[in-house]
DNA sequence: TGAGATTCAGATACTTTTATCTTAAATTAT
DNA sequence: ATAATTTAAGATAAAAGTATCTGAATCTCA
């Protein structure tokens, strides 16, 4: 089940924090990614030509083709990402679902749900890809399966 | 689009707080929550058989018959509502879509998430259905549609 | 008792999301 | 050039979520 974030969006995440582990410039095949990440294969390959596509990361064909970020992995945020494939919405709509979202019609949460969602969103906005690398590194990551 | 819960628990939550705007006791049929929230009319009586099963709501057949609330609105919180819904899964999954979550296996946002989640948990819980319907008494809410 | 109203239950359909299959295009190395 | 490898692209399928349809069961009231 996921939370917030659909699940492309979240192997989104996975994929572009497994390309930033890698030396800088070098391309990364989408079976390598299918492998160490357990994402299937085709349905990854679509997300990461969308990320492509907008330019977060960079893709080239052929033998020793691949993918590899786009821009230095400390300039792309974790809200870069979501924004790119789920969208902002989370931001603007009533988190119970309320037609409307907004001071002047707020729901019984509405002020509470407001400072969580900028929380969030900070959260989002604060953390880069080196960062999410990083953490990442620990071995307990290597190996994982779902 | 639905940002952590799913739609039915919109539904779900919007229905039973309708239902506690009305005098204690009193029935209120699927027609007429149907009309007036704006939600199809089956999926909302299959919604409302649920959370009547799981005793937060009871139900009666026949002419002058309706769902009305199984305890006193103010003790039931959001959480029951969503449990009985969408499950407690948002407690406990990590929030990036990481294959585990727990401090031994961290992602990069585990501990912010960790705060997050465990203040919207409170928002939840802290929340009973007699203040949503407070708060949706307002004349805003009574018309508008989707 | 019978008609009407309502929930209950199961089947079916639609929509969106997720996943797979197939072929084409591009790139590299032989 | 040719073969091998990889991404690109479009079609299709499968699964999950949402919505509808139909008839049965239950209850109320005349
Ligand atoms: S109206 Fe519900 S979160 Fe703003
Ligand atoms: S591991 Fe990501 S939220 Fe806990």
């Amino acid at each position: 089940m996921s939370i917030i974030f659909s699940r492309q969006c979240e192997y989104a995440l996975q994929a572009v924090t497994y390309l930033a582990l890698k030396p800088v410039g070098e391309k990364t095949s989408i079976k390598e990614l299918t492998k160490k990440l357990d994402i299937p294969y085709h349905f990854l390959g679509k997300i990461l030509q969308d990320l492509a596509y907008k330019g977060l990361l960079i893709s080239q064909k052929g033998p020793t083709g691949g993918f590899a970020l786009g821009l230095p992995a400390r300039d792309i945020t974790l809200f870069h990402i979501v924004e790119a494939i789920d969208g902002s919405g989370f931001m603007t709509n009533c988190v119970l679902g309320f037609p409307e979202c907004s001071s002047s019609n707020p729901c019984a949460v509405h002020d509470s749900w407001g400072r969580h969602r900028e929380g969030i969103y900070q959260m989002l906005v604060n953390r880069n890809i080196a960062e999410m690398a990083r953490a990442m590194k620990k071995p307990e990551y290597v190996a994982i399966r779902r």
